[in-house]
DNA sequence: TTATGCATACGAAGATTTTCGTTAACATTA
DNA sequence: TAATGTTAACGAAAATCTTCGTATGCATAA
């Protein structure tokens, strides 16, 4: 399964947020940031799903998409990338970027350092 | 300035880590992990350079580039458009993700906790 | 049945990014 | 000076990604 481009990216972001969606509702979800034509969306699903990236069901006359790829992997797979590549591999830096650039709510915060805590605990 | 494409973020990773470099120095450690001819990489800067993305000085024969976009902006940049993308906008998840992906040394959970403290006092 | 609307399929144009062959300039060496 | 090697410049091919016009099938309505 192949990296997914941008434009992919954006429409696993609303399969990821709604679920299964067929093709005229992920065209409407999309069209509300970008603009773009129906068969646009259409023919980067069907590409998407040649890619393995989507899976398709066709038992209705209108397809139902869905994400092939979870999020979580998408995740994974995208921080590593931005770790290596603009963070110089430091997820210490990364963190410190992502805490500072965006509040995250006090039970969030708590979260994380619940986490950094088990780590701790972990690697002694 | 446009945001930078794969490949010139791979260039100015190397501008990043080493400092102001000629064509060949970067041409070298860009091969250790790619192969690319060396008209590809000075051709890639030489449109980074149009775009603004790097800075050349020519007083020498050789031309020097050095990054004209700081790293710390590249990683802000970067980061917004992941946590937006695939991350929800959610910075807590990111972090979490991050954390538990890759190992961070016990001095650096400390800055990173101490951080969150600081974010929390400030909240109040 | 015929017309209309909405769906998928297909193919190709357009835009962007990446790659590199070729040329010209300049320095060094024989 | 002539040959050689290293460099930047240029232009265009190749690859990839995005966009959409058009065709076709299938329902439903007239």
């Amino acid at each position: 399964m192949p990296k997914p481009t941008e434009g992919e990216l954006a429409i696993l972001s609303v399969l990821w947020r709604r679920g299964p969606r067929t093709v005229r509702e992920i065209y409407s979800e999309f069209n509300e940031t970008r603009e773009t034509g129906y068969t646009t969306v259409l023919k980067m699903l069907q590409i998407m799903a040649e890619k393995g990236l989507v899976m398709r069901d066709e038992t209705q006359k209108c397809h139902v998409y869905q994400a092939a790829l979870a999020q979580s992997d998408a995740q994974r797979w995208f921080l590593g990338d931005l770790m290596d590549r603009v963070f110089n591999g430091s997820a210490h830096r990364l963190v410190l970027q992502a805490l500072s650039t965006k509040k995250a709510s006090a039970v969030e915060l708590a979260e994380i350092r619940k986490l950094i805590d088990e780590i701790e605990k972990g690697g002694k």
